[in-house]
DNA sequence: GTCAACTTTCTTGTATACAAGATCGTTATT
DNA sequence: AATAACGATCTTGTATACAAGAAAGTTGAC
């Protein structure tokens, strides 16, 4: 499920219409919307690609999360409703219980209500919904972290040295705990990433395959014929 | 040619198609890419309607550009190449140029190529990518200030300064002249929208009759059939 | 006259057919 | 034998046909 398309495939329209048994149309809208979030890379006449965020371009997207997060924390310290307050410290509760639990599942769900919860306190909807997007699309690689020897500790400790310096109003504190928050993650995820490419060293050179840079060899005799690639977008 | 299609619009298929002289196939896919950029609401099984930002979405979206030009100058005032700070200056004299022949629409041009160049310099691809993004969809609004009195050279000066303190390492200094240099165009903005709003005044409702809300009148005897709008995405 | 149920019409969503570009294989030429 | 030109095949992009849901109009009951 997790690893079911490999980096760089090739996303054949007629075998996933046979393969969902809709038509083709469908599958080019899905494959655009998919296009539009970042998963794949359509390339025009050529088709789509599956793509990962590379590690580099992971590390970069955290960096601006945390930077998202902090704005969001320094505007929500200013402007934060009694009613979010409140649901703020109900996330918070929670958390806390699922931490006691030790249920890393539990406290993923509720510690992404509690950040939902200063998104939208930050009375920037534009900015909670580019917020929500990103967090959306990180999601994954924060879950891989939970799974860190304290990481939870540790992660319910800084929450709540945001809803304190959310609650005193501490624009700037809240902003810097938060951007740590989110940095730590960015931090961790290279510890992650290192075991990982330990591990996967031997079959990484294999899942680069299909990609359209490596797998179409361009014949000599065809490299006449300048093109221009012509990204999508 | 600006004001084309009327805020709240629908975007009929066939009529579009017709227009165009295309498929319905093309313009369907032309669709929902505008609102995957925002410039159009899709509502399943009702069609798609044109949606330009309310005033009070573009104070926001002007926030968040402010903190990512921030974010990128922080960045830029330590990563930055001595190659790219050869294009800064470039684009910088190139702007000064165009500010003495008092050419607005040069000066648009080549402020614009400034900012790209710090979105680059900042050294985190996707921050860039975020940052051009926000930048275009902004550029309509953002040329409107360019007319004001007085703003190209407080403009020019904001770069300058920009510019020295990347020159000079100083990242909070370039990351707070930056965020302000942006912020002021959603100050102006207010005050050209409250001009805007004085002229329009009368003709404001008229345009928004063909709005899925106001304009689709559901008669009484239809209120049974409950729907979840089901909004998409 | 008003309101509800039915029917008609219109529009979106999906399937299929066709056109055009791209890759791959074959053949001919130097 | 290597390379270029040509043609076959496959795949995406576009057009058209069909299905299903939504809005509007019509008829009938109270």
């Amino acid at each position: 499920m997790a690893a079911e398309f490999a980096e760089g495939e090739r996303l054949d329209e007629v075998t996933l219409s046979a393969r969902f048994a809709v038509s083709r149309t469908p599958v080019r809208e899905a494959l655009h919307g998919l296009a539009a979030s970042g998963l794949v890379e359509t390339i025009p006449r050529r088709g789509a690609f599956v793509r990962y965020p590379s590690f580099i371009k992971l590390v970069e997207m955290f960096d601006v999360m945390a930077e998202l997060e902090a704005m969001c924390g320094r505007l929500a310290a200013r402007r934060i409703t009694p009613e979010e307050l409140e649901r703020l410290e109900e996330a918070a509760v929670a958390c806390e219980r699922a931490m006691e639990k030790g249920d890393a599942d539990d406290y993923y769900r509720e510690n992404e209500r509690f950040h939902h919860v200063l998104y939208q306190a930050s009375g920037n909807s534009y900015l909670a919904g580019e917020a929500s997007k990103l967090h959306k699309r990180l999601q994954p690689f924060r879950r891989l972290q939970l799974r860190v020897r304290g990481r939870l500790q540790q992660s319910m400790r800084e929450h709540r040295q945001v809803q304190d310096a959310i609650v005193k109003g501490d624009a700037e504190r809240a902003a810097d705990v938060l951007r740590g928050h989110i940095a730590i993650q960015g931090e961790n995820l290279r510890d992650l990433m290192a075991n990982f490419a330990k591990q996967q060293a031997g079959t990484a050179a294999r899942s680069q395959s299909a990609s359209p840079e490596s797998g179409t060899r361009f014949r000599d005799k065809d490299m006449r014929k300048i093109r221009n690639p012509e990204r999508a977008e």
